[in-house]
RNA sequence: GGGCGCAUAGCUCAGUGGUAGAGCGUCGCAUUUACACUGCGAAGGCCCAAGGUUCAAAUCCUUGUGCGCCCACCA
């Protein structure tokens, strides 16, 4: 039963089997008396993912910390799920589909999403069994899926609450849109490519050059904008100018937003087609002119232009302005430009009707949190990025052109609903952009709608059109903002609900970790949790982000599989100690090599079995006739276990781990055990060595089992102690 | 562009005012008695550079150089 090499390959499946059938991991099963909760929310994993490294930095530090307080007789719950991940999961069932020869369109939006409830009930549960194989001691029991209709109605629930307070609206926004795939991208799903191009300087009356890399784009301009500090310029502001070509009437007007060492210092502002000109178009209330339409097309306000594509229509204004002696500059330049991070396409911003919350006190609420430390955010430096971002916040733009996600439950009164944004009427009869016999729905705008749970018998408007639900669904970070409750059952809320502790990669601490915070704060009127623990990110060994698509990324799974999961979480933690990690493998050798040490010196012990054994340290007291190495190996062992409470408590687990592993290998293997052999001839000391390294030993497994929880669990079964190393009281 | 951080042994990193440490690797020796996923020992470092503070600096300050991460994104 106990092989010479500790073979975690055998070992670790078998245990796992009995923490799961003991029902430990569900706090309403711990045995004994335990009135203090110790929760922590998992960051959600997306279903299309399978485990990489960032989980299980995010993972093992949490498992050690539920360990721990599990053994110190907390009530813990570590709670699980998946998210739907709108975005990600769309886009991985259309590339599927595109095999097939087939897009979303083909389908329809119901046969679309029943499509990807079948990749999800094929796909979703794998990342969760990894993250059973390494280890991780979640309630998964309570599991959730964001887009489970309890959960769903969480989700509705919430979006009501905040349209009756009036924080709901819609409004115009210019957002980056794909023609290609029709839909608008977050700035997550952009990726830049270098493009060669020009930089054309473009006369728009004496003295004022604007310098653009876009001119089709000055068809819907709506003002030149400068810098106010710019002398240059300081007598054009507020003057108007005859803009070419179209020759309308803009303002020049001051933003701070120019830079006066780009290019002349006057810049077209074009609100329609920039995402930073159409902030500018905010604040100084400018109009908006679309001119390029959901096709990537010059629309019918581009007059002459329309129906042209970008390039072309730009090529040809280039050459009118040249003719017309507009143009006082061509440089070669060459720049980052956006492109869809699916098709490749380059995108293209486009105003649209658009949903939002409001900000304002919920970013008060966040941030006053953790001023007031009711949240701490460790390490305590990733608090200025979070001030930062919740002190310049914008209204959040809350809902996505896309079908897989919580749909929006607003109902638009059919007659006056408007289809697509902007000019687009233009196109209505055009057969690429129909749906199912029917045109496709880009973006939809109605003052008369109503918010309401379900689809309302009567329309309240015209008193007889069957409404029309709101295409969009929710950004997938609405949903997820509320997962510390809405991911529990009512009775559970009550009972676990504020929580202690996630823990996550620095990326997320704004757009989840924040919207945690003031979601909890505004339905359930307390913080979700005290503490926010950012890991590093783990990097290659050269230095280099860990990517798919770079084919640098590193599954834990090839380690987990070959040595084990405690090697494997052993390398995690001896590795993450402050900043970021070029992941080393040695680590997971040094893992491995301990796991065996650990199973070897225990074989020792157990075979030097005492007469009975004295239940703790006070019991040792009682021996007389202590040697000095017995002394000096029960003062470490004590010590030991008190720094690693106190840096699993200060969540410097790397520094417990490196503690732990020092004392159980040198203080005592190398030193202690050494002794203990001639100790154990003596007959005078026989009996009490025996004693002392059971003791040593059942004191090392107890500390060392949140950091190596197989093999330690799998020593403990030949114990004779009946209960299970998880609920053992520390 | 803004923020954060890192530069210490061949590699990956601890150390944060007072004679340089670990893991992995390398070399030598040892071993029938827990473990070769072992033990004992050794080699290997002007602690990025320059300046400053100090009796004393890898450690604090300034500047520079190189590198990385996150966020924003430039007409």
């Amino acid at each position: 039963m106990f092989d010479k090499p500790y073979d975690p390959k055998l070992a670790e499946p078998k245990i796992y089997e009995k923490w799961l059938k003991s029902g430990y991991f569900n706090p309403d099963n711990l045995p004994g008396k335990r009135s203090k909760n110790y929760i922590v929310y998992m960051p959600l994993p997306n279903i299309t993912g399978s485990l990489h490294m960032g989980h299980a930095l995010d993972n093992t530090a949490p498992d050690i910390l539920i360990r721990y307080h599990r053994m110190r007789g907390r009530r813990t719950l570590w709670l699980p799920g998946t998210d739907h991940a709108g975005i990600s999961t769309q886009y991985v069932v259309e590339k599927e589909l595109k095999k097939e020869g087939k897009s979303r369109f083909d389908l329809g939006r119901e046969k679309f999403i029943e499509r990807v409830w079948e990749w999800k009930e094929k796909y979703g549960g794998i990342i969760l069994d990894q993250l059973k194989k390494l280890g991780v001691s979640a309630d998964w029991s309570r599991t959730r899926f964001t887009l489970d209709p309890a959960y769903a109605e969480g989700v509705k629930k919430a979006f009501l609450y905040y349209y009756k307070k009036g924080w709901i609206y819609q409004g115009l926004r210019t957002v980056n849109w794909c023609p290609r795939c029709g839909t608008s991208l977050s700035e997550l799903e952009l990726e830049y490519k270098d493009e060669k191009t020009f930089l054309w300087h473009i006369k728009y009356a004496d003295g004022l050059i604007v310098a653009t890399t876009r001119p089709e784009t000055m068809l819907g301009d709506t003002a030149v904008a400068v810098n106010p500090k710019d002398k240059r310029y300081s007598k054009w502001i507020g003057r108007k100018i005859t803009l070419p070509i179209t020759e309308r009437e803009i303002p020049v007007i001051a933003d701070k937003a120019i830079d006066m060492d780009f290019g002349t210092g006057a810049v077209k502002v074009t609100p329609a087609h920039d995402v930073l000109d159409f902030e500018i178009g905010q604040r100084h209330k400018l109009e908006t002119i679309q001119v390029i339409d959901e096709r990537g097309r010059m629309s019918a306000q581009a007059g002459e232009y329309q129906g042209m594509k970008t390039e072309e229509a730009r090529q040809l204004i280039v050459a009118r302005l040249k003719n017309e002696g507009r143009l006082a500059g061509e440089e070669p330049y060459e720049h980052r430009v956006a492109v869809c991070y699916r098709s490749g396409n380059a995108i293209e911003p486009i105003p649209s009707n658009q949903w939002f919350l409001k900000m304002g006190e919920l970013a008060k609420m966040a941030l006053a949190a953790v001023k007031t430390k009711k949240v701490k955010i460790q390490p305590k430096n990733f608090e200025r990025s979070y001030f930062d971002w919740l002190g310049n916040i914008r209204d959040w733009t809350i809902s996505r052109q896309i079908w897989w996600g919580h749909q929006l439950p607003i109902w638009f009164c059919k007659k006056d609903l408007v289809v697509t944004s902007g000019s687009v009427g233009s196109y209505k009869d055009d057969d690429s952009f129909k749906e199912d016999g029917k045109k496709r729905i880009y973006f939809q705008f109605a003052d008369k709608f109503i918010v309401a749970e379900n689809k309302p018998k009567q329309c309240p408007f015209c008193k007889n059109c069957k409404m029309e639900r709101a295409a969009d669904v929710l950004d997938t970070w609405f949903s997820s903002a509320l997962w510390p409750f809405a991911g529990l059952s009512e009775a559970d809320v009550k009972k676990y609900y504020p929580g202690d502790l996630v823990s996550n990669a620095r990326e997320i601490l704004n757009l989840w970790d924040a919207r945690m915070i003031f979601s909890g704060l505004e339905f359930k009127g307390e913080v979700p949790f005290k503490n926010v623990l950012i890991h590093g990110t783990i990097l290659t060994k050269e230095g280099k982000r860990m990517s798919k698509s770079l084919g640098t990324g590193i599954d834990p799974m090839h380690y987990i599989n070959q040595f084990g999961a405690d090697a494997t979480r052993f390398a995690v933690v001896w590795q993450a100690t402050q900043q970021d990690i070029r992941w080393d493998e040695t680590a997971v050798t040094a893992g491995r090599k301990f796991a065996n040490k650990i199973w070897n010196a225990s074989r020792f012990v157990l075979e030097n079995k005492p007469s009975r054994i004295n239940a703790d340290f006070n019991g040792l007291k009682q021996i007389k006739n202590l040697t000095p190495a017995d002394k000096k190996i029960i003062a470490a062992a004590a010590s030991i276990k008190k720094k690693t409470e106190k840096y699993i408590e200060t969540f410097e687990f790397s520094k417990a781990l490196r503690g732990l592993y020092d004392f159980f290998w040198h203080d005592f293997c190398d030193t202690y055990l050494e002794k203990s052999k001639a100790q154990l001839q003596d007959e005078k000391t026989s009996e009490s060595t025996k004693q002392i390294l059971n003791l040593v030993l059942r004191e090392s497994l107890k500390t060392l089992h949140p950091f190596l929880p197989f093999v330690t669990e799998e020593i403990w079964s030949h114990l004779p102690d009946k209960n299970l190393l998880i609920v053992t009281e520390w």
